[in-house]
This record gives C-alpha cells, sequence and structure tokens, in this order.
RNA sequence: ACGGGUGUAGCUCAACUGGUAGAGUGGCGGUCUCCAAAACCGUAGGCUGUGGGUUCGAUUCCUACCACCCGUG
C-alpha cells in the first residue's frame, strides 16, 4: 500500500458498524487486508470464548488472514463493561497506530463503539452487591420504590430518566450510592478527544434482504449446533453474558417452557429486533456514511 | 357422503341473555453513558368467510353457499 507519513492526523481508525448480519465481518476482513492492517471487534458477545455458534463469530480462515482483537479473550464468568473495553481497546489501537496508518474496528454494540471514538465518562463500575439489594427492592415494593429513592437521591436525574425502565433506575441510584454523590454531578456527556480520526462506515441493506439474511442465519446456526452448543452453557444461564439472543431462547426449550421450533422462530424474531435496534441506534449518529456492504470499491476510495 | 364443530388484526384468541370489536404476539417507530445481542417506551392494523333474511341495530339469531377440522362411513 502506499506510504502514508504517521503523523496523529493520519492515523485512522475506520469503524464499520451496522446491524446483524449485514456483513460486517466479510467486509472488514477484506479492508483489513487490503489496507494490510488488523481488526478491533466491537461486539459485546464475541468477547466469550464458551460463546462461537451463537454470535456469528468470523470464520476460522477470516480469524487467521486478518488479526481479530478483542474476540474471546474473556470467559462469560469475568465481569465485563465498557469503560474497561474502551480502555483496552484504546491500548491497542494506539499500539496498532505504530505500524499501521489505518486500523478497522467493526462491531454492532454501538455504546462500545461510541466509547472509543468518543469516551465515556468516569463512573463507578457495576457493582453486584449494590445490584443485588436493589433488585430485592424491585421486587418486593416495585418500581416505584426505585423512582422514589432516585428522587431522593438524584432529583435532577430523575426527572431525565425513563422512569419505566428499572435497569436505568438501577444504574442511577448504584452510580449515586458507590460515588457518594448524584449521578448528574458526574454525568458530563462530554465527548472525548482522540489522537486519531476516525471514519465511520454503516452498512445497511434493505430491510427484506436483511431480515432473509437473518433468518437464513439462524438456520445455519442450528446446522452447525447451535443447539449442542447451549446445551453445554444451559448449567450457567444465569450469567449475564448468556442473556443473549440465541442462547436464552433455547434455554426455555430446555426448561420444557417451549417446543424447539418456537425456540428457533423467536431467536429470529429476537434477532430481527436487534438489528432494528441497532439501526436505530447508528442512524441517530451524523458521523456515519452508508454503504451498501458489497460496495467495497466505493468505501475503499471514501476511506482514502 | 352423513353427523358435529370452527371461520374475528399477519398469527393465537376475546367480546354477558343481539347495542356496531379488544388482548397477547408479530409488524412499524423511538429511547439509550457501563450486565447494552441488555433494559425500556410509543404506535398502526379488522366492510368480524361470502350472499341473503329477522331487527331500530347482528361478530352475536335464522338460512344458503364456501373453506378448514373432528367423528362415522
Amino acid at each position: 500500500m502506499t506510504a502514508i507519513q504517521m503523523t496523529t492526523d493520519d492515523r485512522l481508525l475506520v469503524v464499520i458498524a451496522g446491524p446483524t448480519a449485514v456483513g460486517k465481518t466479510a467486509l472488514s476482513v477484506f479492508l483489513a487486508k487490503h489496507f494490510n492492517t488488523e481488526v478491533i471487534s466491537a461486539d459485546s458477545r464475541q468477547f466469550y470464548r464458551e460463546m462461537r455458534i451463537g454470535t456469528a463469530l468470523p470464520a476460522e480462515i477470516e480469524l487467521a488472514e486478518v488479526k481479530h482483537h478483542f474476540i474471546h479473550h474473556l470467559s462469560i464468568h469475568e465481569a465485563y463493561n465498557v469503560s474497561k473495553f474502551e480502555a483496552e481497546a484504546l491500548d491497542v489501537i494506539g499500539k496498532l497506530f505504530k505500524v499501521h496508518p489505518v486500523v478497522f474496528m467493526a462491531g454492532g454494540s454501538g455504546l462500545y463503539i461510541n466509547a472509543v471514538c468518543h469516551g465515556i465518562d468516569i463512573l463507578p463500575d457495576p457493582d453486584p452487591e449494590i445490584r443485588s439489594r436493589l433488585k430485592k427492592i424491585l421486587t418486593v415494593s416495585g418500581i416505584s420504590a426505585l423512582q422514589q429513592e432516585l428522587d431522593r437521591l438524584d432529583p435532577q436525574y430523575a426527572l431525565q430518566v425513563d422512569r419505566s425502565n428499572h435497569a436505568r433506575l438501577m444504574r442511577a441510584i448504584e452510580i449515586c450510592l458507590a460515588a457518594g454523590m448524584p449521578y448528574s454531578a458526574l454525568r458530563t456527556q462530554k465527548p472525548v478527544l482522540r489522537n486519531f480520526r476516525t471514519f465511520k462506515v454503516g452498512l445497511e441493506l434493505p430491510r427484506d434482504l436483511l431480515y432473509q439474511r437473518i433468518n437464513d442465519r439462524v438456520d445455519e446456526m442450528m446446522l452447525a449446533g447451535l443447539y449442542e452448543e447451549a446445551l453445554g452453557l444451559y448449567p450457567h444461564r444465569h450469567l449475564n453474558a448468556l442473556n443473549t439472543v440465541g442462547y436464552k431462547e433455547l434455554f426455555d426449550h430446555f426448561e420444557g417452557l417451549t417446543s424447539l421450533d418456537y425456540a428457533v422462530e423467536q431467536i429470529k424474531v429476537h434477532s430481527r429486533r436487534y438489528a432494528k435496534r441497532q439501526l436505530t441506534w447508528f442512524k441517530k449518529d451524523p458521523e456515519f456514511t452508508w454503504f451498501h456492504p458489497d460496495d467495497s470499491d466505493q468505501i475503499i476510495s471514501a476511506i482514502g
């Protein structure tokens, strides 16, 4: 490839994002080969080494062709979160920029991508002890108890949260308790400047085609042995990592709650909805330039 | 072929003794600062199988036809 001056301004992180099954992996492998560089994965479920088939991991060949980071670097038993990913990814990206002017980051986890591109406020990590306490309050006294607690601890944030979302309420309360100050005092939401540029590639397909690909891929996963993989992970079904499309539906089947056909159908439905949520997230980000996943030539010239 | 049953939103089903149709689910749209493939919110869909009849009024009653299901042959 052409020689590029390695000044800070020339360092470019190319983000490849889009809904599940749109073709992020294939494209990022192709582009990484073309630019002779490596790929950072921003996929919160491909982190876990115990989950393979259900997370549509890049194929062996693809992994052999291009070096990937943050794939299978965790066990489902480990606690992980965005800020850890932010720190670790920035570290790896920094090292890669010493050798490569262009680095790719591919994945579908919008929050994780944002954290790498623009940072995330420094907040207390999730605290299992506080969480189980809050969960108990929710079960015993209902969501209004959480709402009142947040009203008391952080009246300002209490006005803007989604009050019917217990997960948000609990997180906010958790922060207040762990930090000893209101969440809103810590929540700057100020983008952090990075020492590299970013170019965000959004991949999109017509909805019916995307859904067809999702449905087909679920069938392929089943043929590839998703059932057996999920069965093996069934004893660990309560771990957060396994609160994942493709596994939880099969767990329901193992519990005798649903038929296998229904479980597979639900995997498809949930994957489609997930894809929609991803699209909603990425579409809102004006930094994205949208392409068809086959438009590699256009994408290459856009990267420059 | 005969007897019985069912036909209501894309799907599964509701609607007291007739007062002109609702839920769940899916679809569509959105929210999002740390368990995020998570969690949550909002919406649009129906000449109630078809044609007659009774009635002020029919998803509801009568009738014919059509479709499907079960049983007997």
